[in-house]
DNA sequence: ACAAGTACTTACAATTACGTAAGTGCTCCT
DNA sequence: AGGAGCACTTACGTAATTGTAAGTACTTGT
């Protein structure tokens, strides 16, 4: 999205521009509770292709969200974790998901349907 | 980005949908303190063309974030403001923010800067 | 020998978001 | 009469993001 070019007067653009791809906030919800491998990442991300999972893989690493943990093995093993930047980003983003899940578009069509049914 | 067809667990994935547009965490921001006018929003926003402006507030405004009142004057006179749920938003917002703020991209360059310097 | 799994990697297509430029009908100002 | 401002609206093009399909090198299981 690149919002860096804009002068936001405060964190927000940045913080947007970590969590903002399609899939960052799954895959970083998927890896609040636990390191996971490449392969489990992607089947509790189902939809994703390998190819995006990895990139924003890469992305989050760069941003200093996940940690990735090569263990040199054959067959190869790598372990994704959150680091504390990424935990607190988890921290962070409660208070958005909680307005979702109370004002988000889902929750205005069911409140809306509620509204005509009775 | 249209995250809707994901089975997302909790409402981040709302919240992104409705927040996550280029400019639509400035325009609410600036939204936050008074109701302004298409123009002025304009004049606040720098950078932003006339289109974009007015397809995101549409979109806010479908979200139920923004309310647009237009006063049926001539010339022209519409007054776009927060509704409540959009001020909850602003609110959510800035935990993410000060994540930001924090441990951003722009941030931590600032701190592997100071680390190198000092 | 062959299929399947590991974690990537590449080339390319499709979708989506964003931007540029111009036009609408109206009124006020000079 | 000409220009500027209001709040849009349309047509079209570019750029960013996401997706599809296949291939890499290696090992385990049948």
């Amino acid at each position: 999205m690149t919002r860096t070019t804009q002068g936001e007067t405060c964190g927000l653009g940045a913080a947007l521009d970590v969590i903002a791809g399609k899939w960052k906030p799954t895959i970083v919800w998927q890896l609040h509770a636990r390191p996971l491998r490449f392969g489990e990442l992607r089947r509790l991300v189902p939809g994703i292709s390998e190819k995006i999972l990895f990139e924003q893989l890469r992305q989050l690493e760069a941003d200093g969200v996940v940690h990735r943990r090569d263990h040199a093995e054959v067959p190869p093993r790598v372990e994704y974790s959150l680091t504390p930047a990424g935990a607190a980003l988890n921290t962070a983003v409660h208070a958005l998901a909680e307005w979702g899940t109370r004002h988000g578009r889902a929750a205005r069509a069911q409140a809306a349907l509620a509204e005509s049914t009775g």
